[in-house]
DNA sequence: ACGGATAAACGCT
DNA sequence: TAGCGTTTATCCG
């Protein structure tokens, strides 16, 4: 067989790429929506309620390498057979955000630009969505009062809440909030952080998913205190651990599909992060889906998610052609919706 | 919870 | 392996 040149596959044009997923044509529809979401496509459906977590999750629970750390690590979760297609799905079909705001450093305001593409859906535990989609009172299931959030908060979309319904499963965990970051190549980031806000409780549980490109997720202990009973000076109040005592970092590679679930004394010890990496790629390309679970139990938690995921800036969407996120118009939504 | 500056580590020859 | 370009970690506003 003669070698293929340039010329042979110009006039013998690649075949069309099987898609990697059918679309369905059921959507979930909301008023706070830009556009519809579709529902999984029946094979993903199938495979996540048939076997809900590929891998037994690998417990690491205070080590003595990594103290006050409670982790469950499933390599992988979602079966391979169906990661890059739940992975493609999603990005193709959620809208994403990339949220400006600003931050006073040193006494000057500064305009951030999120690092990451970023989406959010779900309300605190003090309100829930009716079956009608309507928000109403978790307690009386009457409709919330219009003055109750600045945000609109927005349902999960059915394929959202798919596996949603699958992590709680293998979780035993509930959750409420789902937040989906895109990291569009190895310049996009997640600073070092931890998730202690009030508003999710003392020890929240958070199920993170990877889908996609293989980034490092990395955990860092938090600055330990000295123990203040044996603190005498206030001196001792910035005074670190010495090398023998620091825990080590841990980093982890996720790959498509795995899903790391972090609970207990995890964020109160520990901070995590997805750094910037110079080259990254693989085989289903640069971009790397997050998907995270989580539980906010006061209104504070949906202002500030709808804040810091959504914000007040463009939609973005998928550009297939283009192969990257860009700013959405509204084509062909020119039927009378009205995006809130 | 970001990013520019810069220090430190890495990795190729 | 010393030297050097590149990548990663840390500091701090």
């Amino acid at each position: 067989m003669s070698k293929r040149g340039p010329l042979d596959s110009f006039f013998q044009p690649t075949q069309p790429k099987k898609p990697k997923y059918e679309a369905s044509v059921e959507k979930t529809h909301h008023a706070s929506y830009p556009f519809p979401v579709p529902h999984f496509p029946a094979p993903f459906a199938e495979q996540l309620s048939s076997s809900p977590a590929v891998s037994a999750g690998t417990a690491m629970v205070n080590r003595p390498e990594f103290p006050h750390l409670d982790i469950v690590l499933h390599r992988p979760y979602i079966a391979a057979s169906i990661s890059g297609g739940v992975f493609a799905f999603l990005r193709q079909e959620l809208f994403f955000y990339r949220v400006v705001y600003t931050i006073n450093r040193g006494g000057i305001d500064t305009v951030v630009k999120t690092p990451r593409f970023t989406t959010v859906f779900g309300v605190d535990a003090t309100s829930r969505f009716a079956s009608d989609g309507a928000l109403v009172d978790a307690k009386t299931g009457r409709p919330v009062d219009a003055a109750r959030y600045k945000c609109t908060p927005r349902p999960l979309p059915a394929c959202l809440h798919d596996l949603r319904r699958v992590v709680e499963a293998t979780t035993g965990e509930t959750f409420n909030f789902c937040l989906v970051n895109y990291y569009a190549d190895g310049s996009d980031s997640i600073a070092y952080h931890s998730d202690d806000e009030r508003f999710l409780g003392d020890n929240p549980a958070i199920a993170s998913i990877s889908l996609g490109a293989r980034r490092e997720f990395c955990f860092k202990h938090k600055p330990v205190p000295p123990s203040d009973a044996a603190s005498p000076s206030p001196a001792a109040q910035t005074q670190t651990l010495v090398p023998s005592q620091q825990p080590k970092v841990l980093k982890l590679a996720l790959g498509s599909g795995d899903m790391v679930l972090m609970r207990g004394s995890t964020q109160k010890n520990w901070l995590h992060a997805v750094p910037k990496r110079a080259g990254v790629a693989n085989a289903v390309g640069q971009g790397r889906i997050n998907i995270t679970f989580r539980k906010a139990l006061v209104r504070g938690g949906t202002e500030n998610y709808y804040a810091y995921n959504v914000g007040k800036g463009q939609v973005f969407r998928w550009g297939e052609r283009e192969g990257k996120m860009m700013p959405w118009t509204g084509e062909g939504s020119g039927d009378g919706v009205v995006c809130v």
